[in-house]
DNA sequence: CTTGAAACAAAAGAGAA
DNA sequence: TTCTCTTTTGTTTCAAG
């Protein structure tokens, strides 16, 4: 099922991914739609799964102290059971809040949130003692974030359009 | 200025973090308030900077063909003008949504979304060109995405309660 | 797409536990 | 204080044109 989107309502998803909670009759007055058939271009996208969710972005570090870590895994066997051994490991760390298969000679990116470095340390070792398959591993601890913002949409699908 | 939060918050963060756009009142009966106190906190926490943005989630995949890709750089000098001077470049690019500084011997990790691996390569050597201090740099491209989900806030603070 | 009406939620205040 | 209850205003949702 394909879905026909115009550039208004790629410009409804665009400031839905900065303002997630405007309201949908100032959304209407900012893409010039009256609040009917803006809502119902809501609900399409909704429905159609192009909107997924909606999310409070919490500031962390005004929460607690904590590291973000990133971690690059090799795996012992490449395999497809050992994928799924490890893929279903990442599932069952909350500490670990995204994992993305890669290419370039190693297999995973991880990144690891935790309240400091002996807990990171603690889950690692958890992780290679269980035989989940973890060959080796590599240790970013991130000082700092530069930058972090939702991707530009219509500089995305220019080159679909042209 | 440090605010006092209780469980309450927590779990009102907690929740608004994968349901951004629960009704006040449904995330009152949720956290057993009603409604008025609940509205209370929430304004709190978000003039205190803990809620930084809502924000919907867009699914990248159904919009549009793209790839991700993560990449690990090196600046040629460190000194801390040279840090600044690719920092201001990696602010211009809407290719790169997320920038963090990390330590291990390299300097960036960037992630970079874009419609096809020539306009990643595009912008790289862009960024080789403008002699913005780029030494090398390594491309890790994504396969998929295996895991992506909030932090676990209450199992970050336990470390601090206990 | 527009209008418009009924249901619902947000915001702020008055006052009780 | 901190919650409950009430009111006003604005928003959401949807039927009908």
């Amino acid at each position: 099922m394909t879905l026909a989107l115009d550039p208004r309502d790629i410009r409804i998803l665009q400031i839905l991914s900065s303002e997630g909670r405007l309201s949908k009759s100032e959304l209407a007055r900012r893409v010039n739609l009256s609040p009917s058939p803006c809502w119902e271009r809501i609900k399409r996208l909704e429905k159609a799964g192009l909107i997924k969710a909606y999310r409070a972005e919490v500031d962390l570090a005004r929460l607690s102290a904590h590291v973000v870590i990133f971690v690059v895994v090799e795996l012992e066997s490449h395999r497809a059971e050992s994928f799924r051994v490890f893929e279903e490991a990442v599932t069952k760390y909350p500490e670990i809040i995204e994992c993305w298969a890669i290419g370039g000679g190693v297999d995973y990116l991880m990144q690891v949130v935790t309240g400091d470095i002996n807990s990171y340390q603690r889950m690692i070792d958890e992780l290679l003692e269980s035989s989940v398959g973890l060959k080796r591993y590599f240790t970013y601890i991130v000082t700092k974030k530069v930058k972090s913002e939702p991707p530009a949409l219509d500089l995305l699908l220019k080159p679909q359009i042209d």
